[in-house]
DNA sequence: ACGCATTTGTTCGTATGTATT
DNA sequence: TAATACATACGAACAAATGCG
């Protein structure tokens, strides 16, 4: 009568892929009609959600399902929950976490604070290896941002930004230039488009000519090239960013657990 | 990091060092304890850990209080659940974990497999700057260890290891070389210390003579330098490592979330 | 200044499901 | 099959933080 269980060996694996999970607590099947909600915009970035009484009532579940469920997001950074508050959706548009994606730090008794200055943004046909990160027909529109990151006047990062042209009509140097904030608060703002993760690539590499005289290093210079690929909602690539570091007073950091 | 801290105000601050929360949830007290005993080597690593039953009757507390606390230990990488059979206290030394602190990945097509060459294990004095980073009095004993990992016979990581002489006595190249596994693992099995936790600072530098004839690449070439420093129970650094990548075929890879 | 209502946070208790031996 | 251990789910009560009147 019961449906065959699982190999036993199963959870000794890393993580298989599954054969899809053919049953699911009900908690996790909240925490993805909730997630599903996130990604249809029904609460915007920034927002309140519904308190967790309320939840628990709409979805006919305890309380205390509809927490665990929360839990998990917020553990995930899908939200942000405030004692006495409420739970809100997280945004990156936030002093606290404007810095998530950022793992640049200064070395000791160095000034952090960083200058933007953009190069560049237009839109153009998407080369062959960005359509392909960024799962477009070969050919389709995206736009080029290109930018560089000073500390003391001193260049520090080059990026190079490739995003889906069809996710981002209407994106101008105008309208980056003028943004006060991270750019993903200015993502999600103006096109609806939060960004939930990221992988990063980290190599180490000679400088280019060109690349080189815009950071102000001599030709072949090591350089730190940071590529990152992010997702939003349902992962779904949107962004394609390539950095280029220079690390004599700074440096990538981070934390293994 | 787990939001430990009650006031809202805190979690806004880069990490005020606290009047010391002068009371804490009844879990977190738990949870401190059982840290505490994991520390002590109550459990040693692989080992299960009294059920969550008997460590609520043990503890005066409910089983769901303990198993709250043990949520974050599980969280945290100290403890290891599974379902059915109990829970265990992590250990370095299994397979799926074996490659936690290990963020080198191999490019697309490029077999991953590394083998190891040790190339030097001795003990010394450490330098001043080891020893900072490992809270030694200076001139106090320490272990170097240098190895090179390599990829179809050809140079990969160079790595750089600094240990605390008093904690490793007896740590000869003979048993390091004949070991097999992970060398956190030959830590565990016969020092007793676990490593919890670990930062790391990844810069590109140039190759200097030497360490490009060890990695045989040109002089001057680009290298990922990657400085570890890792620490066991009550944030005590135990572990200076500064890797020499290179990054032709693998990459370090990061996730973002 | 004070208290009240709201919301999340903590703690307990109980029952049942699922995995393992 | 039975016993054990973790996993899920519900319910209830109180604590702590916040905002409002």
């Amino acid at each position: 009568m019961a449906p065959m269980s699982p190999s036993a060996d199963a959870a000794d694996r890393p993580a298989m892929p599954g054969p899809a999970p053919a049953f699911s607590p009900l908690y996790q099947q909240i925490k993805a009609l909730l997630l599903a909600r996130l990604q249809a915009g029904e609460w915007r970035p920034g927002e309140v959600i519904p308190s967790e009484i309320e939840l628990a009532a709409r979805f006919k579940v305890s309380q205390g399902t509809v927490r665990k469920a929360i839990d998990e997001l917020a553990q995930e950074n899908h939200l942000v929950r405030r004692q006495g508050k409420g739970t809100f959706v997280a945004t990156h548009a936030e002093e606290r976490t404007q810095y998530r994606f950022l793992r640049l730090m200064p070395d000791e008794g160095v000034d952090g604070r960083l200058q933007r200055r953009l190069l560049e943004c237009r839109r153009m046909r998407a080369p062959a290896e960005v359509a392909r990160a960024l799962d477009l027909k070969s050919g389709e529109a995206a736009v080029q941002i290109r930018r560089l990151l000073l500390s003391a006047d001193q260049p520090v990062v080059l990026d190079e930004i490739w995003l889906p042209g069809a996710l981002f009509r209407g994106l101008t140097a105008e309208r980056l230039s003028s943004w006060r904030g991270p750019m993903y608060g200015l993502f999600e703002a103006e096109f609806g488009l939060r960004m939930v993760r990221a992988e990063e690539r980290i190599r180490a590499v000679a400088a280019q000519d060109d690349d080189a005289a815009v950071l102000a290093v001599p030709p072949r210079s090591p350089l730190l090239l940071v590529e990152r690929l992010s997702y939003t909602y349902g992962d779904k690539p949107v962004e394609l960013r390539r950095g280029l570091y220079r690390t004599e007073q700074f440096h990538y950091r981070n934390e293994l657990n």
